[in-house]
DNA sequence: TTCCTAAGAGAACGGCCGTTCTCTAGGGTA
DNA sequence: TACCCTAGAGAACGGCCGTTCTCTTAGGAA
């Protein structure tokens, strides 16, 4: 085994801890047994704890982004059918085992005020996630795009607590219909700004 | 001082320290040198941490809900006021200094696998909020105000989440913005299914 | 004043955690 | 075979944490 697999193993094994019981309540040690990786291998390829969670961190947020896109791009030809497509694939994400709400705001909840890198992790995460929306909105309301977005996060973000806090129950349908009333009222004040112009 | 003021202070104290730095973060002694209460007499009023942390969060349930509640009772006349009012709180809540979002997100994905406390706290608060939404709701929208009050409750915990994450920028008003926009869909529905019954 | 109670201060204890160090064993090379 | 390098296992270390215990001191009752 080289360090590359080496390193993989860890960041399986801290994921999965990480995610479940969180940042503190997860030891080194639980991560070395887990994975099987030595502690001299493990230290070794992540120099410390804050370094692992980071790497945990920034994993998780390309993996989340590209699935979720990945389903949204195979699943909608239209752009209002995109949106939609999100709270589809937040459901299917709410329904799997051990789902355990946003790794990020779970992180920010523990470690946001202590630790500067699982903030500025968090707050990267978001606003990629926004500018992925922003571009989602704006095909499918020109010029309130921006507007449209800002408040598609709020449901989005929403829904994932409510699932997390609640369980998955309703959670993504409700964030579906609200999306599609903001997606209606949005269209509808595109078109009131087409004709008053 | 007598135990029922020393339990004053060690909860005040309490509350302030694990709201800013989390529940595992804050170890007993910085609360009792906040709180300037005893080591002895601090647990004689609360037999253990957990506790401390339960009645931390019970505190912070009632307070933040009357806190709301009394502004939309003076801020609003309408039933539709009421809601848009509940924003306006999130505002001036976000705006205070040393905002860190919700205590219980932040308390349920920091220990929420780990401590059933904690999570039952935080399902506790999160469904007495819904009920209170339920009931604006029902008031604005007779007939639609459970699944109004589904969706309100998304853009309220997104809005939360979000100023917590990126600071206060913005969050209350896309929040005020999206919670109109719904009541407008729910009442449009409303008004459709009277015409049609 | 003398005794008793109770409270405060903080030492002590057992345990865990992140990190480093030591010791041992094994495999490749001459 | 003899040597060296490396890696793994886990002990060791320093430090913190929740909780309990001890010692001292002050105040009230007789």
């Amino acid at each position: 085994m080289d360090d590359e697999e080496a390193s993989q193993r860890v960041l399986d094994a801290a994921e999965a801890l990480f995610y479940e019981r969180g940042l503190q309540s997860v030891g080194i040690d639980d991560i070395r047994s887990a994975s099987g990786v030595s502690l001299k291998r493990l230290y070794r390829c992540f120099h410390s704890k804050q370094e692992l969670v980071t790497a945990y961190l920034d994993r998780t947020d390309r993996r989340w982004r590209a699935a979720l896109a990945d389903y949204v791009r195979s699943a909608a030809d239209h752009p209002r059918d995109a949106i939609l497509a999100v709270f589809d694939w937040l459901g299917l994400w709410f329904a799997e085992p051990g789902f355990r709400g946003c790794a990020f705001i779970n992180a920010h909840g523990e470690l946001g005020e202590v630790s500067p890198a699982v903030a500025a992790a968090t707050r990267r995460h978001k606003e990629a996630l926004l500018a992925y929306l922003t571009q989602l909105a704006e095909q499918a309301v020109p010029g309130a795009g921006r507007a449209l977005a800002n408040q598609l996060l709020l449901v989005v973000e929403g829904s994932i607590v409510t699932a997390a806090v609640h369980g998955a129950s309703g959670a993504a349908s409700a964030g579906r219909a609200a999306a599609a009333a903001l997606l209606d009222a949005a269209e509808m004040s595109r078109t009131a700004r087409l004709h008053r112009d």
